[in-house]
RNA sequence: GCGCCCGUAGCUCAGUGGAUUAGAGCACUGGCCUCCGAAGCCAGGGGUCGCAGGUUCGAGUCCUGCCGGGCGCGCCA
């Protein structure tokens, strides 16, 4: 198995392209963060209609406390508003008479009769009922949701986005990051399309986002990368190389390379010694691996723009800088580890190294920094580099890696502390396995037989949407199946389809709104002004909460830095449309356009659009494109 | 052996800083197209949330142990 370290990636020929050259410019910043175009809005507040409801809450315990019937000095920290399980109980409940219940030294039941009886009080609430050991369960009349309606639609493209972020600081989130020896695979795809997705969910609710790709351009591997690359070279030149060596890499991928040297070199290193062609060959290499890997991370839309280099960052000095600087502190030492415990390897012997104290921060033993050459090991290197990004400014670092890295986590997660003083916090997310099916059957891949499935191959097949789409319908750490044969079907069970579809009922309802009703104005801003008290069935409401629910869903995805949330809040939406459609086939008066009445048009066109609004801003945040027709 | 992740309906999986009677899709059964896109929708059955303890007024959710699966485990990146 390559030793791919991390996943993910990205790309677009270099405009600084130059990196291995030009030691002096390790970092090439390319400003525009991809994918979202967002208006950037000023300061706003947030559509989040459950911290609406909140402030409404914490407002009335005030009332209460100024009334003398709850005591003052209450922390109202612990009160929350959350949607029931059980949506028989309403549309939010609030634990609050349950938490204030203790420290006001009163019943749950007494505070919550007191409080339902302020919360009933609203115009757009329609009860306020105590149940359970304390629980208010409060149901809003449509013209809260309404209300909602009308938020979105004057928010446009920007509904959902909020300032959350802002206060948190600028947040680095590393992906791809595979190395340059080789073509990209679906593994690394996930990673991309996690990454990248998640830089635009933490975009969206506010954050200053660098999306950034760490290059292993220092270690053996590039060595043997180089090696490789003269054998092709050879076989360019008229050398007949038979089988490539066990030990370097046999890809067909290399013969472009070879050729490539040829072109630039000629037969200047034909018979040469190693240490003459070493060096050039694997820069050429690692320019020429960047350059796939960074036309595959086009291909599914995956921008970074910060590209940093492991060789320039050793070359720099700033793995000594780092590692001085940790030594300095008393968190670098010579010492000897035990040996791994339960099972020894059979060659242990105890070894004087030098060791970072990672048992400080959180690891299980302290871990090498330094091989018996004198050369830094690469986690000497990555303390570096993520001593770099905290120096940048980054007090929030992500780092996306494939789940065969886990056990790395624990000691750059100490490293972070150590070099930061507990000042940034890292966040590993590990991405799991991708098992390429083929109706259910695994897909056989070899490197050596050939059959082996790149990016490219997989985006070729099924499409950028698909891939991006399919790659976050499960969890980071769960596996994910990938059947070529159903994500290209064209049904419910294709997740992507079933999205896209609603997507594209939506429009079509408004391209016939457009053509058969003359004088309706669908922009947004326009429908915004309907008259959207004519919604009161069950399923057009149904729909007004499904789309009132955004707010809170990007914010909570965002803070879990899981993008996974909004496909799955996709789906959820685009059944309740479809539910909704569907009940206008049943009843004839259910459907969007009735003719007779114009003002009801509008107002359902007003829920279709806003419907439209937020399958495709959720599309967008994980770099689908939201489709209008089908076919 | 140690560490990390996972274990929810027959299958694949959600479950939002613990809270009122645990959800969806697939599969299975039965319905819905002279009608805005039936590529869709509706209805029905199906679960001791791996097991055992613990914390809590309350645990799928937090803690401990065990069982099962994945990944990793000193100068490889």
């Amino acid at each position: 198995m390559a030793p791919a370290r991390r996943h993910a990636g990205d790309r677009a020929r270099p405009p600084c392209g130059g990196f291995h050259r030009r030691n002096d410019r390790p970092l090439c910043r390319l400003g525009a963060s991809a994918g979202l175009q967002l208006v950037r809005t000023q300061a706003r507040d947030s559509m989040n209609y459950f911290k609406l409801l909140l402030d409404r809450i914490k407002a009335e315990l005030e009332s209460l406390q100024a009334a003398g019937a709850l005591p003052s000095g209450l922390d109202f920290k612990a009160v929350s508003l959350d949607p029931p399980k059980d949506p028989r109980h309403g549309d939010v409940a609030t634990n609050a008479a349950m938490v204030l219940a203790g420290p006001a030294k009163m019943k749950p039941r007494d505070i919550a009769t007191a409080l339902a009886a302020r919360l009933t009080g609203y115009d757009d609430t329609d009860a306020a009922e105590v149940a359970g050991p304390g629980f208010i369960n409060l149901r809003l009349k449509p013209s809260f949701w309404t209300a909602r309606l009308s938020e979105a639609l004057r928010a446009g493209d920007a509904y959902g986005h909020s300032d959350v972020g802002n206060a948190k600081g600028p947040v680095n989130v590393e992906y791809v990051s595979a190395n340059p020896t080789g073509p990209m695979h679906v593994g690394h795809a996930r990673g991309a399309v996690f990454g990248d997705a998640l830089a635009s969910l933490l975009e969206f609710t506010g954050h200053d986002v660098t999306r950034e790709y760490y290059i292993n351009d220092a270690g053996a591997q590039v060595d043997v990368l180089a090696r490789s690359a003269y054998m092709r070279y050879r076989e360019a030149l008229g050398d007949s190389i038979g089988e490539i060596p066990s030990g370097l890499y046999p890809g067909e991928y290399l013969r472009d390379v070879g050729e490539g040297l040829v072109e630039l070199y000629k037969n200047r290193f034909h018979n040469a010694p190693e240490s003459e062609w070493l060096q050039p060959f694997r820069e050429f290499a690692i320019a020429e691996m960047m350059g796939e890997i960074r036309d595959d991370l086009e291909l599914l839309g995956v921008r970074h723009g910060v590209f940093t280099s492991e060789r320039a960052l050793v070359k720099e000095g700033k793995v000594d800088v780092a590692l001085g600087d940790l030594r300095a502190k008393g968190l670098v030492y010579q010492g000897v580890l035990d040996p791994p415990k339960g099972k020894e390897p059979e060659d242990w012997e105890p070894r004087e190294q030098m060791l970072f104290r990672a048992t400080q921060f959180g690891d299980d033993t302290d871990r090498p920094v330094q091989k018996s050459d004198g050369s830094w090991t690469y986690f000497a290197t990555d303390i570096a580099y993520h001593a770099d990004k905290v120096r940048r400014g980054f007090r929030t670092l992500i780092d996306v890696w494939g789940a065969d890295h886990g056990g790395y986590v624990k000691r750059v997660e100490a490293a972070v502390r150590a070099v930061s003083g507990g000042k940034a916090e890292l966040d590993v997310k590990l991405c799991q396995l991708v098992k390429l099916m083929e109706r259910g059957e695994p897909v056989k891949m070899s490197k050596r037989a050939g059959t082996f499935v790149t990016l490219k191959d997989v985006v070729d097949r099924v499409g950028k949407d698909v891939v991006r789409f399919i790659m976050l319908t499960r969890r980071n750490d769960a596996q994910l199946d990938f059947d070529f044969a159903v994500v290209t079907e064209e049904s419910r069970e294709n997740p992507v389809f079933y999205v896209q579809y609603a997507h594209a009922r939506c429009h079509s309802v408004m391209r016939n709104a457009a053509k058969e009703t003359s004088g309706i104005d669908i922009s947004p801003e326009s429908l915004a002004q309907a008259e959207l008290s004519r919604l009161t069935h069950p399923d057009e409401l149904a729909l007004m909460r499904a789309i009132a629910s955004w707010p809170r869903s990007v914010e909570a995805a965002a803070e879990a830095h899981e993008p996974h949330r909004i496909a799955f809040w996709l789906r959820e939406l685009a059944a309740t449309f479809h539910t909704l459609w569907n009940r206008g086939k049943e009843e004839e008066a259910l459907r969007f356009l009735v003719d007779a009445d114009p003002t009801l048009t509008r107002a359902r066109l007003a829920l279709v659009r806003a419907c439209a609004l937020g399958l495709s801003v959720g599309l967008k945040i994980i770099g689908v494109t939201p489709v209008e027709e089908l076919r």
